[in-house]
DNA sequence: CTGAAAGCGCTAACAA
DNA sequence: TTGTTAGCGCTTTCAG
């Protein structure tokens, strides 16, 4: 008892704590970052006299000197920029409510929290509010940026590199750029999809793409493209859609038009895969049945359709805590060159298809 | 031209602005700030400096002396503890893929982004990350907490409140505590879900309660019976879920089960009527016309669900914008008492009810 | 209206 | 191994 530091009292500092245990503010500051060289005896003594005054270090004091802040900001560029989800008189963060970017953050937390660091989310949908993420960042908010995209053309990373900030992406710029990312194999996971399908029996097959803005979009097309042309199908319609359900549905509808016997789909992402299905059902066919349909990503919308989706499985958790790794990495060897790490999607059987 | 920063050296302090503008620290400080008693010409004369040395002031010493951060908490406490979602060697991170979560966290961004805060995000699922958290809030990284808890015996209000730091929750904590919250008429929705229902017809209606541990859930459950009760109606039966689909779905079973003869089901929140709905299909019943089902929250698994779900809709943009704004009130009133807001939901009536 | 000067709390040479 | 000292960059009295 007793332990109960002063309440009311302004927080202790270095000095208190050094008064406390009869020694300077040197070696209080050495025990507590666990610098070495430091008498047991003393260690001991300082840590009672930090338990005893209730101290905490004052990090605003501490990066002053250090030059680091111990967090990191986590980016989402262009979002919000289209949205299906009512509006409501907010401009709607529909990405927050993406189970792909719900992935993202999770993996990214779990790697981040044992280190003792959290990250600061941030929106970078307008050109303001870009700046104010640079801004953020040379003002020593964040140590270094994670940066998840939305669309091909967003600035942010040209603009990161300029301002030599250390950040690392989520995905493969559209155009190079001398910045560290994470990525997932697309084309591979075109052809797995292809492969799929076909394996099925599928004869007459169709594709629901991303935004061909974005090059994952266009690698998954690319990828399963050629897949199906190495199957003797040269030819695969294609309908553009945006990641979202209600793109997903409207697609399906015009494939239906246009191909009425379509017995194979394979949307770029599980939404729209979602969005296919639901008007697949509602218009008498019967998934996988009638019309096989395979998804990509392996997002909890996969599990939430009925029936289950057939799907490309990213590692997203894996991809995220490895932009985590690169970034703190970065940070500790600033001169090192830039990387990349490419993950391999997988696939996972389940009902649709 | 030439407005162009030197690069490479050192990033330009006050005093290097001060030399270039031919004034003092005090003066570009000031100007800066917007202070006012600055001369019109001096200020023109520091604003020109400013832009031809690229200065941005650091925040770490600002802090120092302003004893002020400008970035808030974010912590979601008692996440992750079940979880349907498949395991993937991480503590999967649900919440972050939970639509509701999606709403807050956008409601939030949106109200503190224009006032140039950014909220820092931190899971408190455990112990020790509950320290975490308050040592991370008395080291002076963020100026306060938006706190939202998952369930109802949550430890950490209480200890903020004790630790004397500034926080707003969301929804009203288990036990009363002097700490401000905002929240919804629970019960006024869990009637108005009753009122359609009945008005609808409906003879034999039951409904699924929430984990019974939360408030949330209890009013919900209770506003609800009460309105049956009122409607002629003393007995429902209730199977207690977790708020996840998979629990919706099981519980629907069960009181298929149970009672093979309803007609009518109330959800305490949409993941779970989406279950319920799941089932419901798969079992050969119509929706709404042999059993109509009514959810909670608007969430978008509201929309993507089919049929639609009729719901009862929670303001939690405005409810998540109202937090922030009561935090921010309270960072500048720091003697001020604790209040709290409620917010009324409404009906939203779709197709399922 | 402006400048000089005193710290905010901490780390990191450098001495001892 | 420990203590002394000099700042980190900024705000803010207090004089002028």
């Amino acid at each position: 008892m007793s332990e109960e530091p002063v309440r009311g009292s302004a927080s202790p500092t270095l000095e208190d704590v050094a008064r406390v245990a009869g020694v300077s503010r040197a070696t209080v500051s050495r025990v507590v970052n666990g610098v070495r060289n430091v008498d047991p005896e003393i260690q001991e003594t300082v840590r009672r006299a930090v338990a005893v005054t209730g101290y905490v270090p004052n990090n605003a004091a501490r990066s002053l000197v250090t030059r680091r802040v111990g967090s990191v900001a986590l980016v989402v560029s262009g979002a919000g920029e289209e949205d299906e989800i009512g509006e409501d008189g907010f401009s709607t963060r529909h990405i927050f409510g993406d189970p792909f970017f719900g992935r993202v953050v999770g993996g990214i937390v779990d790697y981040l929290r044992p280190r003792g660091i959290h990250p600061v989310l941030m929106l970078a949908d307008t050109g303001e509010a870009r700046s104010q993420v640079l801004a953020f960042l040379r003002q020593g908010n964040a140590d270094g940026a994670l940066l998840v995209s939305t669309h091909g053309e967003d600035p942010l990373p040209r603009m990161l590199t300029e301002a030599d900030q250390p950040a690392v992406l989520f995905a493969r710029p559209a155009r190079p750029l001398p910045i560290s990312y994470v990525d997932c194999a697309h084309q591979d996971g075109g052809k797995l999809a292809a492969d799929h399908l076909v394996a099925r029996g599928c004869e007459r097959v169709a594709t629901i793409a991303g935004p061909l803005d974005v090059p994952a979009s266009q690698d998954r097309l690319s990828g399963f493209q050629s897949a199906m042309a190495r199957h003797g199908r040269p030819y695969v319609p294609v309908v553009e859609g945006n990641f979202t359900i209600g793109s997903g549905s409207r697609a399906m509808e015009r494939l239906l038009v246009e191909h009425p016997d379509i017995d194979g789909v394979f949307a770029a992402n599980d939404l729209m895969a979602q969005g296919a299905v639901l008007v697949l059902r509602e218009s008498g066919h019967r998934v996988p049945d009638d019309v096989a349909v395979i998804g990509f990503d392996d997002s909890s919308a996969a599990l939430s359709c009925r029936p289950q989706l057939t799907t490309i499985r990213q590692p997203v958790e894996n991809m995220a805590a490895e932009m985590a790794s690169l970034l703190l990495t970065a940070l500790d060897q600033p001169d090192r060159r830039v990387t990349s790490v490419v993950f391999e999607p997988t696939l996972v059987v389940r009902q649709s298809a």
